[in-house]
DNA sequence: AGGGTAACAGACTTATTGGTCTGTAACGAT
DNA sequence: ATCGTTACAGACCAATAAGTCTGTTACCCT
């Protein structure tokens, strides 16, 4: 059961949820129709439920536990972020960013399944923007830093350039990116440089 | 026939590519299959001639034409991107940025496809490099801007809170991705604030 | 007026989809 | 040993997909 999920979600990612069927799900297992209905009640129950697990897990896994217990809140993002692209780089067959895909793929069609996605990144988000204000207590970051505003901006532009990795010069995308967040982050990491 | 490409973009753009139907074109025009199969060869084909004229067209109208014949590449970038998202925000339905949405669809699934659709992203990028470049040249621009670095940054965030914007506080959104944007072109806008 | 072709209409085919339903193997409890 | 439940197998169904094929208009040319 709990292999048809990571399967599932493997396929799903790969193929999108609207092309992917259960079928392929289970040819690639070897498993029928029986065994699936048996324990998920249809295609988008079946879903939901990766998403608040597997889903869920692996976004926390790639990009919020590296936050933690961490000085420097700027100089955390960026290797978070710079290791997460890395890994994406190497991984030859890299489809973007899992929770970007989705929410792409639902927008319009299903508002609970997108209900769901978006808490993930809200999730995200709040992680982001509490990371930063600790950063501004602890008098990494300068205080007239918009910390919400900041969190939309990393996580908009995080999505966004995992969209374009997935063409052939991911490294040069990666080292642009990071390039120019760290001259953006220069400008807010002493409070000084006001 | 023009008809039918117009309906097949905005189908296409509301539904996706693979979750919309020759028949609900057909439908939505009262046209029949043969009409279709009598223009286009098969779905695919449809759909890279939608992309070369149709979606092209869109990005150019919407990201391009707005920043021609201008002076002050920085202001005229971040109005043109502000307006966008404004237009987005008040299409009460929007979808996001439909090249994105079809990148992110295609990616993996169809390597042809892709490409036209990548095609033209390289010429929005191309455009905004071009003109980074002409505003250092006229003394707009520090000169250790990265152009391509920078254009690359523009393309990934606005692609990025273009798909975080599908949901409720889209206003927020581009407000915080305004703000940030002009915050770091601030750090470049004078040569002398090197 | 008549012939020919461009521009469609729409029934039909084949493949695939999500989902149902009946059947059955394994297995612990009594 | 038997019973009953869990965990599947797989045939089956209705809906929908892309694409084919045989018509049938409408209209221009001569």
């Amino acid at each position: 059961m709990n292999s048809i999920q990571t399967t599932g979600l493997e396929l799903f990612y790969q193929n999108g949820y609207y092309n992917t069927s259960i079928d392929d799900i289970l040819k690639k297992l070897s498993l029928s129709k029986g065994a699936f209905y048996y324990h998920f009640q249809s295609k988008e129950e079946f879903f939901i439920t990766i998403a608040q697990t597997n889903l869920f897990r692996k976004v926390y896994h790639q990009l919020i536990a590296p936050l933690e217990g961490k000085e420097d809140p700027l100089n955390t993002i960026l290797n978070c972020l710079e290791n997460d692209l890395k890994r994406a780089e190497e991984n030859f067959l890299d489809y973007g960013f899992v929770l970007g895909n989705f929410i792409n793929e639902f927008n319009g069609k299903n508002p609970e399944i997108m209900s769901y996605l978006l808490d993930i990144v809200t999730v995200w988000k709040v992680n982001l923007v509490t990371l930063l204000q600790k950063g501004k207590t602890d008098g990494y970051i300068s205080r007239h830093v918009d910390s919400e505003g900041l969190a939309t901006y990393l996580v908009s532009s995080y999505m966004g350039i995992r969209t374009l990795m997935v063409e052939g010069n991911s490294k040069q995308l990666r080292y642009q990116y990071i390039q120019q967040l760290r001259q953006y982050f220069k400008t807010m990491d002493q409070p000084t440089s006001v």
